[in-house]
DNA sequence: AAACCGTGGCA
DNA sequence: TTGCCAAGGTT
């Protein structure tokens, strides 16, 4: 193959472009185990741009592991608020207090150890392993399977878990063992800036490696089969105020979408029950006067919400079921909030 | 293996 | 507007 042929000139041109073209990110600043750490967990599925702010306030309020172990849910939730797929800081907090606990606060420096941390897979390993510590481990995310679909002309379905094999296996063959962490970074690099979906070829450093570029097949890679089409579901938010102008809210539960945020209440529609019914219905809860507010669609990974919310209000003295609590609009904001609430909650916060 | 788990940017 | 997708992990 015209890449393996030449690894050593690959790894040359590859690195020289890394070292020169590099981004300036916060985290390209240090090579403590533990703020890695963070930056990979927060770049999981999210774009570099929307992960910058995020990372300098939490590492701001959270400057080592111990202050991060002993951390309260909704101040950690709230450092999160906006980013998704809440787990992971909770997944982050739990990893971080078994390395303080039974690692002596050392981030372990190998595969096997690493990866059993709650939210430590393949990728964050790798990551942490390679940019923290310098050990060359592969790091094979999105952008590095496309990169090397193209370069190698790897025509798997990407999709398929055990497609990844194939290129974690390449990545050991290829990874710089003299600067581990500058060659996985590289190839995110580039694929982040260059070998993005829609290529630019004439900017990339190591086209003359690419057999997909020299076949002119670079737009046809990475194969990728899966796209599920995402359920319907029409729900109804009621933001409802009590006598002392207190707001009703309740924790979702700590399993499943938006694990643990905090909501006003909100009912599945289905069938011809009205939204005030289905509320009646479910929870018990009769509010006066309800007034609509905003209707929206809310998008999520694999299903999307069609959201009816309403204003509503109550003496405060009916009985409500044990999960809701009323709160102040100062403390409605403290709280952790998925962004279709908070959307809501932008609507009402000043009446 | 396949489904679940968020959000915002962009063509 | 709709669909795709961006430094994945868990169950």
């Amino acid at each position: 193959m015209q890449l393996l042929d030449n690894k050593v000139e690959f790894r040359k041109s590859l690195l020289s472009w890394y070292k020169e073209e590099k981004r300036d990110l916060p985290w390209r600043h240090t090579s403590n185990p533990y703020y890695i750490w963070v930056s990979e967990v927060m770049l999981q599925q999210t774009r570099v741009d929307t992960v910058i702010p995020y990372y300098e306030r939490f590492i701001d309020k959270y400057p080592t592991m111990e202050t991060l172990a002993l951390a309260e849910e909704n101040e950690l939730l709230k450092m999160w608020e906006g980013l998704g797929y809440y787990s992971r800081v909770r997944n982050l907090q739990i990893g971080v207090q078994e390395v303080v606990e039974s690692y002596g606060s050392e981030v372990p420096n190998n595969r096997k150890t690493i990866s059993t941390l709650k939210g430590v897979g393949p990728y964050t390993a790798g990551a942490v392993l390679s940019i923290a510590y310098g050990i060359p481990e592969h790091a094979v995310d999105g952008n590095v399977m496309r990169v090397i679909s193209r370069i190698l002309l790897i025509e798997e379905d990407i999709s398929v878990p055990k497609t990844k094999k194939i290129f974690e296996d390449v990545v050991m063959e290829l990874i710089d063992k003299n600067d581990p962490s500058s060659f996985n970074q590289g190839l995110m690099e580039l694929g982040a800036t260059i070998c993005t979906p829609k290529p630019k070829c004439l900017l990339c450093p190591v086209r003359e490696y690419c057999s997909a570029f020299f076949e002119g097949k670079q737009e046809e890679l990475p194969v990728k089969s899966k796209k599920l089409k995402k359920k319907i579901i029409p729900v109804a938010s009621f933001a409802i105020r009590n006598e002392q102008g207190q707001w009703l809210m309740k924790q979702r539960p700590s399993k499943g979408l938006l694990a643990n945020l905090w909501e006003f209440p909100m009912v599945e529609l289905k069938g011809d029950a009205t939204p005030l019914e289905a509320l009646i219905e479910q929870y018990n809860i009769t509010p006066i006067e309800p007034d609509e507010l905003i209707s929206f669609k809310h998008l999520f990974s694999h299903i999307t919400w069609e959201v009816k919310s309403f204003l509503a209000h109550l003496t405060g003295m009916e009985k409500v079921p044990e999960e809701f609590q009323y709160f102040t609009s100062e403390e409605v904001e403290a709280l952790p909030k998925a962004v279709p609430v908070l959307k809501i909650w932008e609507e009402i916060k000043n009446v």
